[in-house]
RNA sequence: GGGAGCAUAGCUCAGCUGGUUCAGAGCAUCUGCCUUACAAGCAGAGGGUCACAGGUUCGAAUCCUGUUGCUCCCA
């Protein structure tokens, strides 16, 4: 069979996922075996697949995957979530270029097109994750809003209602005014930005004092007497719904105002002056404007005090008729107005640069408006409790741990989540209202007449509606892990108690709270358990300069071109090598680069093996037995660091390990070793050997580049039906024989000098030279690899001599003494400043270890293991300074 | 403002309960090679005061304190 010469990623891909697929390799059903569970973090679904998805799902995959060689009965639950915001968003968007606003249709009308648009775009990003190889079980495919899941999202809102966990209250919300919808604080992003710090002059008066501030005589008086306070604030056009001004009551400057009024400009209208130890005294003019309405330390404030509130802001974030100016004009225009109006009637001190913190709606990048609304809640103190424990006491694990710390500080701080939207898109509030404000939550009117009845008896159909909101996407994917098994619709099923809990979740840190705390509460609330074991939690991706990877920087290179360039085993592989957990990821496309050379490094070993021509003529030499011997073990020692690696989430290093055991241990090394003169044929248990290194090594490979292992895999030996390396077995390891791994270094050790006396003295590799070496004691390492020596440093002759040779090159390795004879003299005066240099770095080491152990204290202190240690290194040091000497000496 | 974390080679990172020749890996760099599997390669080499200053200890990259710089989370 011809071997191409350049392994074709694509088609092996195209080949490859569909018969796995037809296989049902990816379909899991609860049986005898141990079940290893992941359900994914269900992506937005009509989001597309970006370069934080990439890292996200290859971890998952490679988890899977070597699981599922394991032997365990690997089942990977895939979905897509409803994302209400940001799909909601989506739909409105494309509604407006068919020219069709969201406030002409009905709920009903609306939502269909939502539908509509969700079966067109929805589940792109499920078909981009084959592309990268993702070994999910499709046929448990799930959503957020289908109508199990719903189903169980409105039982649960009823449940925790009943149980008094969900209450409804005015509440300061974080408010979207693109969005139109109250947002939770974990959506808010607060970012640093450049303002105007206005100062402000309210005029003072007494409490029965009668004054106009339009009367611009009187307004001057004011001025010129002293009668009036400055304020600082960024946002003036806030000004039009203050309801007091306060000052700190130590603040010497501001004493003499107990009892007096302010006049806010323009509205005239007068506010009492408060003093409370809340005000930062240093800040700005000490004296604060409160707006109930608008900030939620001023919401406080008034409630404290007993303040009037005043909204003067649409929800759309235009002025409302209650601020009396500027009215439906944008906050932003209106903010330049009426600094511009005020000055002009002489209230503006000053104004200055100033930097600080505003709150962005994450889904739509608004500017959060705090405001007063009606909204529903989760109680979070009592219900947050067991995620609490179950992390502390290491029930569910996170990986890093590092994120305990930030985890208990958020649970030990928790606030009531917020979880109804003002929105269309998401499963509906159970909440029913009467014509007298009575509210019944259930799930259907019939069930809320029942309900109404006794307190509001003439209560009919059309007397009832339900709430308008739904609730927060959040709220339905913290049950996840459960709904995606049917866990609510039919608690006792056996997916259910087969999958749950599962085993590792994997995903970005920033939604620990959002997403990863709130399943571990729904996961003991409703199923006493917790929802899985482990956490892994991966960086963000990020560019070379350390931007986070975004689609508006346009600094995230397209995936799927990734893939179609360096394959997807490449990009998996460039994904994976510089990602620790938790850390975040400086992508960098020559990472998928060295992928992609790792599977032409790969399948060019392929080649050249396939390629040779097997005798079972000729008798095997000795050498490749060492040789076979050799890697049998270097096998066995990987695979255990492997396996470590894996046990410890080490991806990076459990990828590395790999690398390193197949680019430098198998091909630099082994296949080197056995390889067969040119266009001579190898000796049939040579080959048999090699063959079956080759399977234990594409194998362990196989869960980082699933489609090259596999391709190869099947052109290593004929398969039967079902012989599949994705179902294959993961290598066993035995102990490693660690003297025979120690003599291989040595031997390779004097390999690699002799390679480098040729560089250092322009000997071609091809001119073989002649070794001669002395040693005082076991010479186990070249008793066992001078076949290994000869063949790899290209020698005439390997000799063990008692006199020390004149005119040759000398070296040391480990208790070797070796020499290079030489046709030519050689530069003695060089020679021997390369020796002396060695000789002086190993007197000076034994130097350091002698004075450690005639450290008395070093010797009673020390473990005994340790003083141990020492006294082996002294005698090698002493050993080897003598080899040296005796180098030196024979120049 | 509160909390957490980080600082080791040009870059990205390992370095576990202080003790192996502990100062490492990969990439990048430099030198020499078109050696018939692979130039997407082979062979070899150079490169770090472990941020800074103290302290504990027989012994510190590792533990403690302070300083500086950076990142993230929360308000």
């Amino acid at each position: 069979m011809e071997i191409p010469k350049n392994y074709n990623p694509s088609e092996a891909e195209a080949k490859w996922y569909p018969y796995w697929m037809n296989n049902g390799y990816f379909r899991s059903v609860p049986d005898e075996r141990e079940p290893y569970t992941i359900v994914i973090p269900p992506p937005n679904v009509t989001g597309v697949l970006h370069m934080g998805h990439m890292l996200n799902n290859t971890i998952q995959d490679v988890m899977i995957r070597r699981a599922r060689m394991l032997g365990k009965n690997a089942c990977w639950v895939p979905g897509t979530d409803h994302a209400s915001i940001a799909t909601e968003a989506k739909v409105v968007a494309m509604l407006k270029e068919k020219g069709i606003k969201k406030s002409d249709l009905t709920r009903e009308e609306f939502l269909k097109y939502a539908f509509e648009w969700k079966e067109k775009y929805g589940g792109i990003i499920l078909e981009q994750l084959k592309k990268l190889g993702a070994s999910c079980d499709w046929d448990r495919t799930r959503f957020t809003m289908e109508d199990d899941l719903s189903e169980a999202v409105i039982d649960v809102f009823i449940d925790l209602f009943k149980k008094g966990y969900i209450y409804r209250g005015t509440r300061m919300v974080n408010w979207d005014p693109a969005g139109l919808t109250a947002v939770s604080d974990e959506e808010v992003i607060h970012k640093e930005v450049q303002s105007k710090l206005c100062y402000v002059r309210y005029v003072l008066v007494d409490a029965d004092e009668a004054y106009d501030n339009n009367d611009a005589a009187a307004r001057q008086r004011k001025f010129d007497n002293n009668e009036f306070i400055t304020i600082a604030t960024v946002r003036p056009e806030t000004i039009l719904g203050d309801t007091a001004i306060c000052v700190h009551p130590e603040d010497p400057r501001y004493k003499h105002l107990k009892g007096k009024f302010a006049v806010i400009p323009m509205a005239n209208r007068k506010v009492p002056v408060i003093f409370d130890d809340y005000i930062t005294m240093e800040f700005g003019t000490g004296c604060l404007k409160v707006t109930p309405a608008h900030d939620i330390n001023d919401y406080n404030l008034g409630v404290k005090h007993h303040l009037e509130v005043i909204d003067t802001i649409n929800p759309d974030g235009t002025m409302s008729a209650a601020a009396g100016f500027y009215i439906g004009e944008d906050r932003f225009i209106v903010r330049k107005k009426i600094v511009k109006d005020l000055d002009a009637l002489g209230h503006v001190v000053k104004i200055e640069d100033y930097t600080n913190k505003v709150g962005y709606s994450e889904r739509t990048d608004a500017v959060i408006e705090p405001k007063l609304s009606m909204q529903w809640f989760v109680k979070m103190q009592e219900f947050s409790k067991p995620a609490l424990d179950a992390v502390m006491d290491g029930e569910v694990k996170l990986i890093p741990d590092k994120f305990v710390n930030t985890y208990r500080h958020w649970m030990e701080n928790v606030h009531d989540w917020c979880i109804s939207r003002q929105l269309w898109w998401g499963q509906r509030i159970p909440a029913w209202y009467d014509n007298k404000g009575n509210v019944a939550v259930c799930k259907t009117a019939e069930e809320a007449i029942a309900m109404i009845k006794d307190k509001n008896p003439s209560v009919t159909v059309t007397d009832i509606r339900q709430d308008e909101d739904v609730l927060d996407t959040w709220f339905s994917s913290w049950l996840w892990p459960i709904s995606v098994f049917d866990g609510f619709k039919d608690p006792n099923n056996k997916d259910i108690n087969y999958y749950y809990p599962t085993n590792d979740l994997v995903t970005a840190p920033e939604i620990l709270f959002f997403w990863v705390a709130r399943m571990i509460m729904a996961g003991y609330e409703y199923r006493g358990k917790r929802p899985f074991e482990n956490v892994y939690l991966t960086g963000i991706v990020r560019d070379k300069q350390g931007r986070k990877m975004s689609k508006s920087l346009g600094n995230s290179p397209d995936p799927l071109d990734l893939i179609s360039k360096y394959g997807a085993d490449g990009v998996r592989v460039g994904m994976l090598l510089s990602s620790p957990a938790g850390n975040d990821l400086l992508f960098d496309e020559g990472l998928c680069e060295q992928g992609r050379n790792f599977w032409n490094k790969l399948w060019n070993a392929f080649r050249l093996v396939k390629g040779w021509e097997v005798s079972s003529s000729i008798e095997q030499p000795t050498a490749n037995i060492a040789s076979i011997e050799w890697f049998q073990h270097r096998l066995y020692a990987a695979t255990a660091e492997i396996n470590d690696h894996y046990e410890k989430y080490r991806m990076s290093d459990a990828l590395m390990s790999t690398y390193k055991l197949i680019w430098d241990d198998f091909c630099a090394w082994y296949l080197e070793l056995i390889k067969p003169a040119y266009q001579q044929p190898i000796d049939a248990k040579t080959f048999e050997a090699t063959v079956n290194f080759f399977e234990k090594i594409v194998s362990i490979v196989h869960p980082f580049m699933p489609f090259v292992s596999e391709e190869i895999w099947h052109l290593l030996r004929e398969r039967k039906q079902g012989e599949d390396l994705i179902v294959g077995k993961w290598p066993v390891h035995a102990a490693a024989d660690k003297s025979l791994l120690d003599d291989f270094t040595i031997a390779s050790g004097i390999i690699a000098e002799v390679r480098n006396f040729r560089q250092s003295k322009g000997v071609s590799p091809k001119e073989q030279v002649e070794l001669h070496y002395s040693i005082s004691g076991q010479a186990s390492a070249l008793d066992r690899f001078s076949g290994a020596i000869i063949k790899l440093a290209n020698l005439s002759k390997l000799e063990k001599i008692t006199e020390k040779p004149t005119g040759a090159f000398p070296f040391v390795v480990n208790q070797f003494e070796c020499f290079i004879p030489l046709s030519e003299s050689i530069d003695k005066e060089a020679e021997k400043e390369r020796l002396t240099k060695e000789l002086e770095y190993s007197i000076g080491f034994l130097k350091s270890v002698e004075s450690k152990l005639s450290n008395e204290r070093f010797v009673n202190n020390a473990k005994p293991d340790v003083v141990a240690a020492e006294q082996k290194k002294k005698a090698d040091a002493e050993s080897k300074i003598k080899s040296i000497q005796e180098a030196l000496a024979s120049l």
